[in-house]
DNA sequence: GCATAAAATGTAATCGTTTACATTTGCCTA
DNA sequence: TAGGCAAATGTAAACGATTACATTTTATGC
């Protein structure tokens, strides 16, 4: 493999130039710059990135942890923090990472082998593994949570995401007001802060009137098609049979759909279904699905930004949830109820 | 940052011994490893990653280079490689390039920059940057095609992947079994190779007969759901109207059947619909789609296996395509047509 | 044409590992 | 106890870039 030396050679001058001719050339003659470019041309040279990265001690590179490169809702996140990324000459580089996997030692790992330069965490930590993170002694790359809440009372770390709480709380009261008693609500694993963020916000939206409070159902539907398909299953076996569903996500609530008219019942005049994230298909689902939006690239964008303000200021490496704005959108999954 | 030599102090022996102590653990003594692991332990040391993939010349990475992340066609093809490289002690890192962005020469300069041991491209490549990736000489550390198909005539790189053009014709001689005749396709972008084998193969379907051939229609709908609807409504509006719309992959499939059914009419009583690629929506689909399955995860594998091959031997870098077999999938987004 | 400053280039140390080779230590046998 | 061999450890040179500092060349003003 051609080196940096090699150039040198053949171009007849000091590897050191040939190093300032590539990073700044405006700090070597043109003559020599002319002589140095063609030798690089010759020999087809391409810097070392490992050496240079070794060397300067900075990789250039952000690493996105993510649960499931496959949730529809990571893709336009993932696009906003790409276009972020090479507006600012930084690679990604994606590290799917399950969650059962996801430990805070692993991170810390990751954080410490300095392949990369900061991280950003679409994941959710287990309380003891932010505490873990938290600690800014052993955060020796600047970490920024995007979208997934995280716990505030113990330790936190810089996040940006919606209000997951109360837009669950919203929709909750939407369904409330559009006449519905009987609620269920299909939540996702009990890792994720995030579900569990919604999941309390339904049950502040339902245990705010004595009415509807005593329809609270909880089922897990595991944040996959068919374990919600699965729980749509139960709910709909209960008598009296909830007229309305929540699901924690929008692909859920796919699967809740596909499982009620597997039954027999239309959505939404037998049951209405809502669900949350306003995922690409939420539009073509059959009926086009109620759900929540998130500005799911917008959250790209600035987790991206924030994770680059630490790493060219470490000083400025701050622990605040930056809360962007949600939207109800309201589709034709969600029938007015009149007994 | 604590190095190898600080270790080394504290422990009181040389870096060597304690760079043995945690690559080659049984080359030194059981007393200086218990030294050496309390200072690692104390000092909180972790290696180096850049130094030593520099050093060693190897990062124990492969890059994944994909068009969409978002695909859901991807999402088990990743988990197939992925659960491959963790056997084998391999990480891998995602690099999404958008097909537009996509040309050789970039993906000769992540090549050639030693930041990966290999690539994986679940891309397609235009025919002269298949050309100029197959000239071994520029091919500094291995590559492998998944998915997509290879350009065969030029010059071919080694892949695995479905008998793309053969699936297609399959599909197309599923529909014309069912009695129909005037049958649509809707097509991806042409600068996927894999796309335009599809094509071939609903052509070749099509033209086998005089009573089929005078209806062949085809429609780009790029890949998209909203591409895709927009061709929907251009074949709709069609007289006479096709009976059966063969979509290239599975989401367009979901955007006509969506524009379908806007337009008033059923699936499959009206339209026949079938897609590629049998996605995990695919058997939640209003109706659910027949559709081409395609071992998606043991593509995964095997591509990986393949480069692993290559990066440990050199010489075992062959520039065969490796076919795995396909599958129709019979649901119910097609019915028999009698005129 | 000379002194001086500025610009261009070169020299060599450095980043943190690994590893070939040299040296020391420990052990066994005669 | 000496000799010999294997095991354990140390020494120091890489890997390929960057960069502080030293040196040379060029430009400028008089």
């Amino acid at each position: 493999m051609v080196s940096i030396n090699h150039v040198a050679e053949i171009a007849g001058v000091s590897n050191a130039t040939v190093s300032r001719c590539i990073n700044d050339p405006l700090k070597v003659s043109k003559r020599t710059r002319a002589k140095v470019q063609s030798a690089i041309a010759d020999t087809g040279y391409t810097a070392n990135t490992l050496a240079r990265s070794f060397r300067r001690g900075k990789t250039n590179m952000i690493m996105v942890v993510i649960p499931s490169v496959g949730d529809p809702f990571f893709t336009p996140v993932m696009e906003g923090i790409r276009a972020a990324a090479k507006r600012c000459g930084y690679t990604i580089m994606i590290n799917e990472t399950q969650l059962s996997d996801l430990n805070a030692d692993e991170i810390g790992a990751m954080m410490v082998s300095r392949q990369a330069d900061g991280i950003i965490l679409l994941a959710s930590l287990s309380p003891f593994g932010n505490a873990m993170l938290s600690a800014t002694s052993k955060r020796p790359i600047p970490i920024v949570i995007g979208c997934e809440t995280v716990s505030s009372d113990l330790a936190s770390l810089p996040s940006v995401h919606i209000d997951n709480l109360g837009a669950a709380k919203e929709a909750t009261e939407y369904l409330i007001s559009q006449g519905h008693h009987n609620v269920s609500f299909i939540s996702g694993p009990e890792s994720s802060l995030l579900t569990k963020d919604r999941e309390y916000g339904y049950l502040k939206g339902m245990l705010a009137s004595k009415t509807t409070s005593e329809y609270v159902q909880i089922e897990d539907g595991g944040m996959s098609i068919h374990g919600s398909a699965k729980a749509t299953r139960k709910l709909l076996s209960q008598r009296p049979r909830p007229t309305a569903i929540f699901c924690a996500n929008d692909e859920m609530a796919m699967g809740a759909i596909h499982e009620i008219k597997n039954q027999g019942l239309n959505v939404p005049e037998d049951i209405s279904v809502i669900g949350f994230d306003d995922i690409r298909y939420a539009e073509i689902t059959d009926p086009p699905l109620t759900t929540i939006y998130q500005p799911a690239e917008e959250i790209g964008e600035r987790v991206f930004y924030r994770v680059l303000r630490s790493i060219e200021d470490a000083g400025a490496d701050d622990d605040m949830a930056e809360i962007v704005p949600h939207k109800l959108i309201i589709r034709k999954s969600v029938k007015k109820f009149d007994r």
